[in-house]
DNA sequence: GAGTTTGAAACT
DNA sequence: CAGTTTCAAACTC
């Protein structure tokens, strides 16, 4: 278990982060298999490291997890110690005030359907892999600079990798989330937390830890996440998983774990971590529980139940991605550092407004299934704010706001996650604490952090919409088929925002419940063995013989496949019309380009030489350049332009050479008059001077 | 820019 | 599942 905090993570040498080196680290202390969140580490301003003999992972405890449970003890709660009993927690400062978070890896031991080796049921396997926390500010003991501005951050992620020492086990990968301050400020308020854990586990100050576990359904395939590797991305990289828990193998769970199921929600089937109230402060539940499609109303249950979105982030909202085990789709967590009340507190252990014992859905849908709205430029600078009742978004200092939503299709999804729509919110079950899930893929955290590394960059383009009767609800609609808002679109009646957020979950809930796999990307992978792309239902053309952007085949610029079901296709691989159209496109890009380069050069060459006679100008000893361009002059030109237009057409020139020949005569033409021009200034000089 | 064509989505 | 209608984008003039 690795837990680096975000200050220690930019005061860490390199060396720490560096993969070999912690390779190297020894392996000390034998046996020690639990990370004790000690009065002495809380108050510790130095890295400490403490390495698992027996797994030969290393763990370094961080200032804020420290404080945290520190936090949490003063509180009235006890220490986080978390006792291994083959599994490995993670102490940290995520989420609410004062409420470290707990990240366990699930017991896997008894999980039926986990793509285990055998090997990792064993003692010597390493069991846990954890990443990085963010804490609150204001829980952060700051290190020499109390400055607690936000800041815009760059998360940093290292990459740990760890090789287990002669064993079958896969080696395991670390990745540390290092926060960079990119004014240089050292001490930093906040951090956008990537978190990675099948099961997390956070406690409260006021509240018994509670474990929340995202575990993988039975049927899930864990191949693409071993389970002694923790996959990171740099948010540069959508395609990598941003940070991924690692499995249990340890088959000597603790006896008092608790199955924590995890409920997906869609529309009114809310995605719930379910979270045991009954567990005992410090006994961590682990779940491989199945997830299951249910009403909130099922889980609910009575008292203390919380259905809540994140989305209305009272305080500095920590982005966490969350690699849901067996989904390919990238998830975002955005967690409230604080537990801030309606009334703006900042912290405490007052509940929420928005908190309900109603689990219902719909009365909170209009915060619950999306994620609006996202400061463009980062997700970072996103500044405080008081829960409201209101519509919840992300606000900012900033006046652009960006759309949270898949901008493109969901890929594949796997069970359990499948038709979870982009924005989907997933909700802690009751008594669940005081944070939410905001299902969000995570390339738009990356488009977020890309925004946030390069400013102001261009914002991705999409079409507006022209929708008129379909209230944008539909998938007629582009941006609603690709799960986004409408924005700056051309439609009428629109209805595809969040002011009808109740009536946009309903239409998504009606699209999937018509087909499941609705906002599936139509354009896949074909099957094995076939690394063309290929659209998943093929097309249904009659007239357009597929060659016309009618085709969802052609427009994807795909073939068409032996599931298309079109008439008189020829959007195949020896299509003659196909090839034909493709040399034409290509003539007509090579084209535009040629132009484009004529003009550019042309541009050039006439600054070059209005520099040239600038000198004349200042010198005020003759006309302007452009004053020789008299009106016989434009006339003379325009004619010998002409003329050799006339050229080319005689000579049955393509459009290209003709172009290119007016361009050059042209360039003569300027030539011819600068040249005159020049001469005769140099005898106006002669003469008058 | 208006009108037409087209095929996916929605509906029956 | 098939036929029909609706819809918005693509296309043409």
């Amino acid at each position: 278990m690795d837990v680096v905090s975000p200050e220690l993570n930019s005061l860490l040498p390199d060396e720490i982060m560096d993969t070999e080196d912690i390779e190297d680290v020894p392996h000390s202390q034998p046996g020690t298999t639990a990370v004790h969140s000690e009065p002495t580490l809380a108050t510790s301003t130095t890295t400490t490291k403490t390495t698992d003999s027996v797994t030969g992972t290393s763990i370094i405890l961080n200032k804020v997890a420290s404080q945290a449970s520190e936090a949490a003890k003063s509180a009235g709660n006890p220490p986080q110690v978390i006792k291994q009993d083959g599994q490995k927690l993670l102490v940290t400062a995520i989420g609410k005030s004062g409420q470290p978070i707990v990240l366990q890896l699930p017991h896997t031991g008894s999980k039926p359907g986990i793509s285990q080796t055998a090997g990792d049921t064993k003692s010597q396997a390493p069991q846990f892999k954890v990443v990085t926390i963010g804490g609150r500010s204001d829980l952060k003991p700051v290190v020499g600079n109390q400055v607690t501005t936000l800041q815009t951050q760059q998360l940093k992620t290292v990459q740990i990798a760890k090789k287990t020492p002669a064993s079958s086990a896969a080696p395991i990968k670390f990745i540390i989330t290092k926060t960079v301050n990119s004014k240089g400020i050292s001490a930093q308020t906040s951090m956008p937390p990537v978190i990675t854990g099948r099961v997390l586990t956070q406690s409260s100050p006021v509240m018994p830890p509670r474990t929340i576990t995202l575990s993988e359904p039975h049927n899930t395939n864990l191949q693409s996440i071993p389970g002694k590797k923790i996959a990171i991305s740099p948010l540069k990289t959508p395609s990598k998983v941003t940070v991924v828990s690692v499995a249990s193998p340890t088959s000597g769970a603790s006896q008092k774990s608790v199955a924590l199921p995890v409920n997906v929600a869609l529309g009114q089937q809310i995605l719930t971590v379910q979270q045991s109230t009954s567990v005992s402060p410090v006994k961590v539940a682990t779940s491989q529980s199945t997830t299951q499609n249910i009403k909130p109303v099922a889980v609910g249950g009575v008292g203390g139940s919380q259905f809540k979105t994140i989305i209305p982030l009272a305080t500095q909202p920590n982005v966490q991605q969350i690699q849901v085990p067996g989904s390919r789709f990238h998830y975002v967590r955005l967690v409230t550092a604080t537990t801030a009340s309606s009334t703006g507190q900042p912290s405490g252990p007052s509940t929420s407004s928005i908190q309900t014992a109603k689990p219902m859905v719909v009365s909170t849908a209009a915060v619950r299934m999306s994620v609006p709205v996202v400061p463009a430029q980062t997700m970072k600078q996103v500044a405080p704010k008081p829960l409201t009742s209101g519509p919840q978004v992300v606000t900012t200092t900033q006046t652009q706001q960006r759309l949270i939503m898949p901008a493109t299709p969901l890929p594949q999804i796997q069970p359990n996650f499948t038709n979870l729509p982009p924005g989907t919110v997933l909700t802690p079950a009751p008594g669940g604490g005081n944070v939410g899930y905001a299902v969000v893929p995570a390339q738009y955290v990356t488009q977020v952090s890309e925004l946030s590394l390069s400013a102001e960059t261009t914002s991705r383009p999409r079409k507006p919409c022209n929708c008129t009767k379909s209230q944008c609800l539909k998938l007629y609609c582009d941006c609603f088929a690709n799960g986004e808002f409408c924005n700056n679109c051309n439609c009428n009646n629109c209805f595809n925002n969040l002011e009808h957020e109740t009536e946009r979950l309903k239409a998504i809930k009606t699209c999937l419940d018509r087909n499941p796999e609705a906002f599936k990307p139509k354009i896949g992978k074909g099957k094995e063995g076939e690394s063309d792309r290929r659209h998943s239902k093929g097309c249904n053309c009659k007239r357009s013989g597929c060659l016309k952007n009618y085709c969802e085949c052609y427009e994807a610029k795909i073939m068409c496949s032996s599931i298309c079901k079109c008439i008189g296709c020829k959007n195949f691989e020896e299509s003659p019309e196909r090839k034909t159209l493709m040399h034409l496109a290509d003539a007509a890009e090579v084209r535009v380009q040629q132009q484009t380069a004529a003009k550019t050069k042309l541009s050039s060459q006439i600054s070059d030489l209005l520099m040239r006679t600038t000198p004349v100008i200042s010198s005020g000893s003759g006309r302007l350049p452009y004053t020789f361009v008299t009106k016989e002059v434009l006339e003379a030109t325009c004619e010998c332009l002409l003329e050799q237009a006339k050229k080319a057409e005689q000579t049955h020139q393509p459009q290209v050479e003709a172009e290119r020949m007016i361009l050059e005569e042209f360039g003569h033409c300027l030539m011819r008059i600068i040249s005159s021009a020049g001469k005769a200034k140099s005898d106006c000089a002669s003469i008058n001077c």
